[in-house]
RNA sequence: GGAGAGGUUCCCGAGUGGUCAAAGGGAACAGACUGUAAAUCUGUCGGCGGACGCCUUCGUAGGUUCAAAUCCUACCCUCUCCA
């Protein structure tokens, strides 16, 4: 899922994500959205995809990321949590009943509890007790939730790194009986290995007939090695964010595209790719658009990073189909976290 | 022709006797980025060698001094104003 995280996949539109990226399903931010424009001024407009014209599913964030990423602008209670604005200082106060009015206004297909994502590394104790209130939050959202045939709300698995504890939140979400189960807390510092070793974990206890959602996950190679590990959905700004900053994702490894070895490269940024800036333009050029900061750059090699995300996961469906999974995952993840160097 | 200002490391630009291989910015180069406070951030940025040091550098050529990018002399070149 690319993320556009205020109601943008940045340097993207609608028809590119569709046509070009064949993107099915994209992200907005609870927190944001509420921000600017506002999630009544969405809900005025007939919702967010009416709002952004974007015909296809959405899933919306609750902003239990925020409450990681905005640490020195928020303070976390039982009751929720109270942040200053990012934006212009303003207080706002942030209760998962709260958040499920803003979500319910907004408007998407699937949206998510209100969690704490506890940073990494913190205490054991510290994600024990986070974890308790953030099943408290999915219990209350859970009851608060006024458009439960409409939109799907997904519980948050915590528990950091330790099984235990990932055990814990999982039997007590599946207790309530969510759509579908989100993993949070994962991808915030702590080794890969780490990461697969929950995601195994947590393989044998969510229920195979809903959709497991790793929350913000992540490379190339770990999308193949989490799904391995029973993951269904993920969602994460690197191919995007890493776009625009001049390196793109290729079937043949990281490409630092703005790197000085380009300058006279002619050739596609991947050769055998027919995303439409690998048909159209060759690396020397998109190197020197995105070295100018012109918007193009950006756009071609944003298109072409999501468009290999979403063509690797078609591989990797082919390749479960096929029963060919565990081979496909093992040729293709050494290749994918090498950088090209050519 | 007259008056004035100035020439600094790739560029802009500080520095006016030692603590200066020379602030700061830009460019360049390398890299980071994982539920987007991100068109952001970090590092390198005269040469050679481990550190430490040595060598070369502040328009050019001389000079003063223990010591000069900084002071003196001449020359070359830019810019502004006046005629």
């Amino acid at each position: 899922m690319p993320v556009g995280t205020v109601g943008s996949v940045k340097a993207m539109s609608p028809d590119e994500l569709r046509d070009d990226v064949k993107a099915q399903i994209i992200l907005g931010n609870t927190y944001h959205l509420y921000l600017r424009p506002g999630h009544k001024v969405i809900e005025k407009a007939g919702g967010l995809q009416k709002f952004t014209n974007w015909n296809k599913p959405m899933l919306t964030d609750s902003g239990g990321f925020q409450v990681m990423s905005l640490s020195g602008l928020r303070k976390i209670t039982r009751d929720g949590v109270r942040f200053q604005s990012h934006l212009d200082g303003s207080y706002h106060m942030f209760t998962p009943e709260r958040v499920m009015e803003i979500q319910n206004s907004i408007g998407a297909d699937i949206i998510m509890s209100f969690d704490e994502c506890p940073p990494y590394p913190a205490s054991k104790e510290y994600i024990a007790k986070s974890l308790d209130v953030t099943l408290e939050w999915a219990e209350r959202g859970l009851e608060a939730h006024k458009r439960p045939n409409e939109q799907a709300l997904f519980g948050i698995v915590q528990g950091g790194v330790h099984t235990d504890l990932r055990q814990k939140s999982a039997e007590a979400l599946m207790k309530l009986d969510f759509p579908g189960y989100s993993i949070g807390g994962l991808a915030v510092g702590e080794k890969k290995e780490d990461m697969y070793r929950i995601t195994s974990f947590l393989n044998n206890i969510l229920p195979t007939e809903k959709p497991r959602y790793l929350m913000g996950v992540g490379t190339p190679a770990n999308l193949l090695e989490n799904i391995r590990n029973g993951i269904d959905m993920f969602d994460c700004v690197m191919p995007t964010r890493n776009a625009r900053k001049g390196s793109v994702f290729t079937r043949n490894g990281k490409l630092i595209i703005k790197s000085a070895r380009y300058i006279e490269d002619f050739t596609p940024m991947d050769p055998e790719c027919d995303c439409y800036a690998c048909r159209n333009f060759s690396k020397a050029y998109i190197r020197h658009l995105i070295k100018m900061k012109e918007i193009l750059g950006m756009r071609l090699a944003t298109i072409h990073s999501l468009h290999f995300y979403l063509e690797l996961m078609g591989m990797a469906r082919q390749a479960i189909f096929d029963d060919k999974y565990e081979q496909f995952a093992k040729d293709m993840v050494p290749v994918l976290e090498s950088i090209v160097d050519h």
